[in-house]
DNA sequence: TGCAAATCGGGGAGGCCCCT
DNA sequence: AGGGGCCTCCCCGATTTGCA
């Protein structure tokens, strides 16, 4: 074990901002903004009001506290206990345990404004949308001449998602700049809070806001690929099903349905496992193939391409990765293991769809 | 021991149900 | 009939497990 503090009292801002947020105590922060902004304010204008609070007060407004929180939800839902009034007890009981004197309340009242002020971040910062996932798709599949060039669809999908990533993290760095140097000036006028603690309350926050803001990018990840393919899609006239369709436990992108055939499509950044939910099921999806793009090559072992050979399935990949360099002379995977420049042109052709190509 | 596979944890989206 | 509550799914990165 490494000789650090571990001592929780040194880290109740970055906690009490943790468990407001946690889905597990009910996403409070992010349902009752309002209710946390009208308690930050009456603790601030009780705190400031007097001198130190004694021990019986401290209890009085601890109860206070729980109060506010706990009535902020229903309490039943038909005739039971909600699981929402059951997941709001446990985080005023956390809440509370927290605060053993009146600086804690403090702490508190910073923690509340950071989760209220990141949420707000994370709702305004803009957010990579249809535009800008046309623009890339548009300005990758053009060349010199200003033609579409559908051996460029697979770079497009990369590009949109690599683009979209620095966009995001971007666009939700820049106001929290602005939120922790305001915050920082603040706390510097605090008498309560001293130079070494405004490291510490900053950083909790920090560290708080990325794990969230991470969370964020990963979930809008996925959707920026679907929006992707079908414009590219589109582009080309071929007439896909546009959004992606559920099968129980798994999901397919998007569908090409001709004459000759038809296809199902699961876009991913990486395979990851998900993938095999989707094999031995065309029948099911009402599709007579699979096929994967996958935009990068961590997951694409030889033992995925097995898999997803013994399905009769193809899996996109690019000419320069070594993946391709290495299996796609593989009599075993030929068919399996397909060139990312043939996307397009493979659909139209496997389908018999009428297309601009 | 080192890599791949599997699982975990968690916020958000979306859809459905049923309460009020 | 509007919306709160709940559920299921997505994705990702991180962690754990499994296996040559």
């Amino acid at each position: 074990m490494a000789d650090y503090s571990g001592d929780p009292s040194e880290f109740k801002v970055y906690w009490f901002a943790r468990d407001l947020v946690a889905s597990s105590y009910g996403s409070f922060a992010t349902k009752e903004t309002e209710t946390l902004r009208q308690l930050s304010d009456q603790l601030e204008r009780e705190l400031d009001g007097r001198g130190l609070i004694q021990e019986t007060d401290l209890e009085i407004k601890k109860e206070q506290i729980r109060d506010t929180i706990t009535g902020a939800v229903n309490r039943t839902y038909g005739g039971d206990i909600s699981k929402r009034y059951r997941q709001t007890e446990d985080l005023a009981e956390r809440v509370i345990r927290r605060i053993e004197e009146e600086h804690d309340i403090r702490e508190l009242r910073i923690a509340i404004d950071a989760v209220v002020r990141t949420s707000e971040i994370l709702d305004t910062a803009p957010s990579f949308g249809k535009g800008e996932i046309v623009d890339i798709v548009d300005e990758t599949l053009q060349d010199d001449s200003g033609a579409l060039d559908p051996s460029k669809a697979y770079d497009a999908l990369y590009n949109v998602d690599f683009e979209g990533e620095a966009y995001q993290l971007g666009a939700q760095r820049e106001p929290l700049i602005d939120y922790v140097y305001e915050e920082m000036r603040e706390f510097r006028a605090d008498p309560h809070i001293e130079d070494r603690e405004i490291a510490r309350i900053i950083s909790g926050i920090v560290q708080e806001y990325e794990r969230r803001a991470g969370q964020s990018r990963a979930s809008t990840a996925g959707n920026v690929l679907e929006t992707a393919l079908q414009h590219i899609f589109d582009q080309f006239g071929v007439p896909a099903s546009g959004n992606p369709a559920h099968f129980g436990d798994l999901e397919i992108d998007n569908m090409v349905d001709g004459s000759d055939g038809s296809i199902g499509f699961s876009c991913k950044r990486t395979l990851r496992e998900r993938f095999r939910q989707s094999l031995s099921r065309e029948a099911e999806i009402g599709v007579d193939e699979v096929w994967f793009v996958s935009l990068l090559m961590a997951d694409v072992s030889k033992e995925k391409l097995q898999d997803i050979s013994n399905d009769g399935s193809r899996i996109y990949v690019p000419r320069d990765s070594f993946v391709w360099n290495r299996y796609s002379t593989d009599d075993n995977l030929s068919y399996t293991l397909r060139p990312a420049d043939h996307f397009i042109r493979d659909v139209v052709e496997f389908t018999g769809v009428s297309s601009d190509l």
